[in-house]
DNA sequence: GTTAGCACTCAAAGCCCTTGAGTGCTAACC
DNA sequence: GGTTAGCACTCAAGGGCTTTGAGTGCTAAC
């Protein structure tokens, strides 16, 4: 059934009023809030009839009212005002990168701490998922004389450090030599789980080196694979901001909810692209995040490779704001993990020439 | 003053009280737990004469009493009883490290999760400070034609990644030469500042590559110079554990202190290089932890490198068993920081003569 | 359909009293 | 002289009671 506009427009005052203030609220409030073009008699009757529909519950008979979850579906499916950021809100993510950050893993708590920052809300930021990107390098470099790491460097810019290790004692040399036959094999090639199967053929014919080409392969596998890769929590101290967890009873299980990587990534994991993924309070799926909002955005690198950026709060939450900072996020995300990347498309163009010649 | 024996005998049970309960302790609580040798009203007496020297408050008349920072000084120096951790809480932090983790930073973070979860207090854990340690490996590896990601390793298994860019574009095998001379040139040298001098002389004879070369040097430099080195916090949310945060102020503010690397680091960097430190409540310098304790360890990978680990609670600590968790981690990072450079200890040796002969 | 008026509800806050853990003091005891 | 029992005193915590006031639903009038 659909709402009058006047329902429709008596709902987004509740809603705005109780974002701001987390109290009840009450007719004459709204009456208010409205210009009292009408009276608090009329919108009782109106809240009467709201709450009967299911958009507003009443914690007891002399409290106002306070809207559902299903009146927040509707606020963010149609009645959420959006406004763009100011250009000088712009900047809050600018403080937090710095020159140095080519490694993803500091660009992504970086982005933790900016969107936590901008929003007050707990946020996650997930590593970007590298499927289909093109390997641009890939570099052994020894730790000891059984084991080296294994640097590989995407063409959208991605750096991702692995651990290896060896059964037996290998050469600085030695790996310099697997290095320069890896890279052959696979500089220019997309990363695909097909494509490893094909070159799995052709390290057949290297003689002594099949262990650790089979070990860079596997690592390659569980990287382009790694659907639950790896993320980061920023912010958790500001859940004591709202006063949701005045309790401290509930600020205590929800941080210890928080410190579970498991946990969180069930709530975040979300396999559809969509730009943006609103879930509210009970639409959770995990029964212990059924009091908090979960809003969630894809970001892309080098149009390829995506990962994605969220925010979890209570369900009284800000959502406009949550939005605009994360539409934010995600593009600058987008250039600054994607920018090194398209700086040399030409010259990875040209590496595979040579190497595929 | 020195204190009498049954003086002793009942601080020591008050704070042992105290610790474990968090609630003033009364002189008949007092009696029992000493076994009723002497009578509640003698306690008094007593009590009101430890009252007069200091080593006990008393939060109001009908109150029991509370020991003061003075007493948990005296407690730590020489009251406490210090036991060895049984072989299975030894584990704890074998469930913690796994075989992938080679680099460093993925170690301390294993590390501050199994202190906190030990000692179900926050814990803070500096990555080893490069002093005096040998560089084993130096490897550049590039990200963009202008950029590479600079590998060091050191004969302690340290690995650290440092981003560099250049001015001006430089190819895959520029960079491998690089590397190579890079090696040559440092491989086997103890890192100190003095040394980045004297090789700078040499660099001066290599031409075309002096640019990134500087850059390099500037890096190390970076790295050991560091004393104020990067560092883990880990379990913030157990702050919530214990009834001195019970109050979701100082909850909340406690959080946003932790949540500050200058605070945190004003805190725990200890420049003398002793086992042990413990910092009681209005001992910390830092005024917004004059309600904290702090203790922190030393460790050492392959007696060179030095960093540090500790933990922050209330002045009301399990001091005992903070001090065993501290004594079993500094020597198992000890010996997973460390025990790859240990394995190649000769091959560094053979790797010296090649290069210096 | 809208509004004013009124009776009703009920959490929150304030107040008072009781309770009980704990103290200090004193006088007796060994 | 140190130790102890006894007793008066203190005061936070908690229970119960009342007041307050924000908010509602209903009804009758506009």
């Amino acid at each position: 059934m659909e709402l009058s506009e006047r329902k429709k427009k008596i709902l987004k005052t509740i809603i705005d009023d109780y974002i701001s203030t987390a109290m009840p609220v009450g007719s004459k409030t709204i009456a208010e809030h409205m210009g009292m073009s009408i009276s608090s008699a009329t919108i009782r009757n109106e809240m009467n009839e709201l709450e009967s529909m299911g958009y507003l519950d009443q914690p007891h008979t002399s409290a106002g009212r306070i809207p559902s979850d299903k009146a927040f579906r509707m606020y963010v499916d149609s009645l959420m005002e959006m406004a763009q950021l100011t250009p000088p809100e712009m900047n809050f993510a600018c403080d937090y990168y710095d020159e140095r950050m080519v490694q993803t893993e500091s660009v992504l708590r970086a982005a933790a701490s900016a969107i936590s920052e901008a929003t007050d809300y707990v946020s996650v930021v997930m590593a970007p998922r590298l499927n289909r990107v093109t390997v641009r390098h890939i570099q052994l470099v020894p730790i000891t004389s059984t084991s080296a790491l294994v640097v590989l460097v995407t063409d959208v810019g991605i750096v991702r450090d692995t651990p290896v290790s060896f059964n037996s004692p290998i050469t600085a040399d030695q790996l310099d030599d697997v290095s320069k036959n890896l890279n052959k094999i696979f500089a220019g090639r997309v990363l695909s789980a097909d494509d490893l199967d094909i070159h799995r053929e052709i390290m057949q014919e290297l003689q002594g080196q099949r262990e650790i080409f089979t070990q860079v392969t596997e690592i390659l596998r569980d990287h382009l694979l790694s659907a639950d890769s790896s993320f980061t929590v920023g912010g958790t101290a500001r859940l004591l901001n709202h006063p949701e967890y005045d309790d401290v009873d509930k600020a205590r299980s929800m941080l210890s909810l928080l410190d579970s990587n498991r946990q969180i990534s069930s709530v975040i994991n979300s396999d559809d692209g969509m730009e943006f993924k609103i879930t509210i309070g009970s639409e959770n799926q995990n029964e212990q995040f059924k009091d908090c909002s979960v809003v969630t955005a894809t970001y892309k690198v080098g149009d390829r490779s995506e990962g994605t950026i969220g925010v979890i709060g209570p369900v009284r939450m800000k959502y406009d704001k949550v939005i605009q900072v994360l539409s934010y996020m995600k593009d600058s995300l987008a250039e600054v993990l994607g920018s090194s990347g398209k700086r040399i498309d030409n010259n990875v163009k040209e590496n595979d020439h040579e190497q595929e010649g």
